[in-house]
DNA sequence: TAGCAGTATCTGTCACGTCAACTATTGATT
DNA sequence: AATCAATAGTTGACGTGACAGATACTGCTA
């Protein structure tokens, strides 16, 4: 009566599949996060905020597109877009039509920071977690696992 | 010069699949954890123990194997099987030939809580998780992530 | 058996993220 | 124009995990 599942699939083939997903992320997680603290000088939170900054307009987002591309909850991003722009790689601008908000810019060193960071960071996942995989379980993976971000929750914009 | 790979492979795969297995992660611990809670009254890392202890033999673990089996540090373990503790579903135990040692045991109590807890947890990744992905796909995420777990540093024990 | 390197675990301190409550501003209604 | 619900963002208090350093014990060596 303990582990067993629902008999219309084999037993544990789902529970397999979230444990690989599991892994996957803690483990390569644990390596990547201490080889871009040590390359470009901060986590993979900042490297986050950086990337949606840098794919969106040069007028940048509010807080509010931030937190829906992002995995955290608003006063998180208060918190880490304070550190960020702390170290001179954002800056909060005024947003013309709208006094309460505010616009976060990439500045022109925050640009090149991601450039570098991402580049590397790309790096190490090819080689890290991309060694793992034959061309083909890339494939099925990506192809799998897609349905988690083009998604739900993440609202059509404007 | 920013977004490009190394050819070997076509652009973007890798990533692909890295950014699908993250999204999957979150995504899924972030529905999963409150329920867990709700459900159970605990979150997914005293699961994690709870589940270590009761596939141990009836002796339990020590910290040190806790350790390894866990993706947390040993200090950020000692809080946590304190708290645990102090819900009374483990106990510390003297190891009997290693004074410095301790032996963490599921009480009854937590034996209970782990059995319900588990079995409502895998219903709801079942449910959660697996419905978005065919048979053939689990298969193949199942499949192509088992590299992650029984490997590198799992250590053989003793 | 005194000394000491090594092992097992715990504690002080800190950084990060969350929840709930708060302030400021907007826009609709009267 | 005055009111007020809704929206944008920040802040206070708190829980959790990490790192480095402390503490307690073990087992080898002299």
């Amino acid at each position: 009566m303990t582990r067993d599942e629902d008999a219309s699939r084999p037993a544990g083939l789902v529970y397999d599949a979230w444990r690989g997903v599991l892994f996957a992320t803690s483990r390569t997680l644990q390596i990547a996060e201490p080889d871009l603290i040590a390359r470009a000088g901060f986590p993979l939170t900042w490297l986050d905020v950086l990337a949606q900054l840098y794919d969106a307009a040069d007028d940048g987002l509010r807080m509010q597109e931030l937190e829906q591309r992002s995995l955290f909850t608003r006063s998180g991003l208060t918190r880490l877009v304070d550190r960020i722009e702390a170290a001179g790689l954002v800056r909060r601008e005024a947003v013309p039509g709208d006094r309460r908000g505010v616009q976060v810019v990439l500045t022109p060193e925050g640009r090149r920071r991601h450039d570098a960071a991402f580049a590397d960071h790309n790096k190490f996942i090819e080689r890290e977690f991309g060694r793992r995989l034959t061309e083909a379980q890339l494939r099925a993976v990506a192809e799998a696992l897609a349905t988690f971000w083009h998604d739900d929750e993440v609202s059509a914009e404007g």
